[in-house]
DNA sequence: TAATTTAATGCAAACGTTTGCAATAATCCA
DNA sequence: TGGATTATTGCAAACGTTTGCATTAAATTA
């Protein structure tokens, strides 16, 4: 690396006979600096092509004007398309992002959180990985005040602010929808249960259940990583034995698309011998046959309320000791063929408001 | 913002009655410090929970140990894997990735561009958007000696390091399996010419028609940004009037699926009465009906290999003026049902090494 | 044992920017 | 015109870490 040419405000308060502070206050549109001498100093700026020093800038101001990000993975819909909405909102804020990976794996995640604290990032926003349960690698953000904001994947009784969709409401609506069209015997395939969104959509499911009058059997919910691979590996188990389900509601849409796909490949049809229902309403479900029915959870929303909550933390006033609350994004669900049928007219009128 | 509570070197440099010199030596395993010491040094920073600040050193080094990487979009399959190649390898070396998206527009990429730059970034990696034509806002990377690599979408015409899978090779064998697998009038859907790397599968394309003395005809290529929705009017032009085309070559996989869509809602057979190849190999062309045949461009290689050029970069020597190389990833055929059929003995046997 | 060489550590300054308090200049008022 | 007030700018230090050169301590050699 050879000698840098880069300009620094010492360049520009040369030129212009005036004080480096002055420099640095005309730049930053500083009340007490005359207008004049302002332009005088921006334009001589523009002149040697000066670029400011962010690293000295956040070593002296103890903020970096960065935000952490980390996700289990950016190529999964869901995160990507938060990741994507945040960085944009940002943006406008003036504010980067770095975006990072945890794979899914704790350590991972705590090295993440090392890190980022080093580069002395301004905020920390996490969806957790599946197998999160000790989340003390975060307490060095929120004992230092440093806003930190979990969104999706979140802790339980962690006190830190959360938002979060709807999840039991989304098992339950999921439920519901293939009750009222007909199905009596329902499979639910869930996430781990240590990751808190899986088992609030399990008690949806079991809520919808009761208020039908269906049993809930412990043999008809499966909790796994929701992989492809899993998935197929337990539609093997669901149909290797009569009376097979007639509905499905899964987790995930990598899985409703899977089990969608078994069902063809044992020729089972889909909707008419057992109806599918998916979460979070990736892409992927409208491009497959059939179109796989899935529970929308507003990425686009979400990553709003995450940034304007963050944008509120990092101005206003937080103190260690201060309760944090948790935000509920709603859900909606996304009918397609892969539940369709005849509503069956039963007690409860499904209500999507 | 309360006051911090961070230990510095300077604590532990009083703690242990050392220079803080020598502290930092020792924890950052400096030859000339005794084991003994670094041993005390490591457990008292231990102790006190020193974690260093990023800012700081990488002021002090005008190195920042971050890489930044500008892609168009993270929720596209390509740039969404080969950024989770990139950041993994990179954490093997120490280094952070900060992920930004252009979201394709010029006036985002030079904004980030020269963030990036007061970030002070150790290295700058970059798929461009469909637009940029003029690469003057890389100057100041590339003037300064940081080390810069840009892969997929590359500037033509730029002294700069390049990483990019063989699209005329693409362009050529999409075709030429169309060819022998029967077609006599094929589509070529291509994005704007703006992008080289269009042009160069527009090239192949049209030297695989020429080698089987088949008719390049201006009326059946189309240039188009590759969104579903532009494919779909794109396919009411072609199949608007007889005679149709029996297969399409699209430089996307979205197009492909999309055309293959469109295919069935008017009632023509995929692969019987048109072929489709598509390019890219994302997962969503396998999940379809039926499954489209692609152009895979190894995305994890990809991502392998411009990590392992910017660590030369990073560690060897350039200068203003070194002459840098074209690296070309190797591509392969995935055939799927889009395209089966039999076989055409033809002139010249498609070779796939 | 003294001189020489090697090992280990310390001092002071660098990095670029920002800001509290002091100093200076300009303006207003009696 | 002199004093008071306001506007504008400058000085010096801060931020945390690293490193060239100097100094000191320890080891080796004659």
């Amino acid at each position: 690396m050879s000698k840098r040419t880069e300009k620094t405000i010492v360049d520009i308060a040369e030129e212009l006979q005036l004080s480096v502070s002055t420099v640095s206050r005309a730049l930053n549109d500083h009340p007490n600096i005359s207008a004049k001498t302002k332009e005088r100093v921006k334009k001589t700026a523009r002149k040697l092509g000066y670029r400011p020093n962010a690293l000295a800038a956040g070593l002296r101001n103890n903020k970096s004007k960065t935000i952490g990000l980390i996700v289990p993975r950016i190529s999964m819909f869901f995160p990507a398309t938060i990741s994507t909405i945040i960085q944009n909102k940002l943006q406008e804020f003036g504010y980067n992002l770095i975006i990072c990976q945890s794979n899914d794996s704790y350590e991972q995640e705590v090295a993440l959180v090392n890190t980022l604290y080093s580069a002395r990032v301004d905020g920390l926003v996490v969806s957790t990985t599946l197998y999160t349960s000790d989340f003390s690698h975060f307490d060095i953000f929120r004992d230092n005040n440093i806003p930190l904001v979990f969104f999706d994947r979140v802790p339980k009784d962690y006190n830190v602010k959360v938002i979060k969709g709807d999840d039991y409401r989304g098992g339950y609506i999921g439920t519901t929808h293939l009750i009222e069209k007909g199905c009596k015997d329902i499979v639910h395939i869930s996430g781990p249960l240590t990751c808190c969104l899986y088992s609030d959509r399990v008690a949806g499911y079991k809520s919808a259940l009761q208020e039908f009058k269906l049993p809930f059997k412990k043999s008809r919910v499966f909790f796994q990583e929701l992989t492809k691979e899993n998935a197929w590996q337990t539609c093997e188990k669901i149909f290797s034995q009569k009376p097979y389900p007639d509905g499905i509601f899964a987790s995930n849409d990598t899985t409703a698309i899977t089990i969608s796909e078994y069902c063809r490949s044992i020729n089972l049809r889909v909707p008419e011998d057992v109806k599918i229902v998916g979460y979070s309403n990736d892409p992927r479900t409208e491009i497959v046959s059939p179109p796989v029915s899935s529970i929308d959870q507003f990425p686009g929303m979400m990553g709003e309320r995450v940034v304007a909550v963050l944008m509120e933390l990092i101005n206003g006033r937080q103190t260690v000791g201060t309760r944090y609350s948790q935000e509920i994004i709603p859900i909606q669900l996304i009918e397609r063929q892969s539940s369709a049928g005849k509503v069956k007219v039963g007690k409860k009128k499904l209500s999507l408001s």
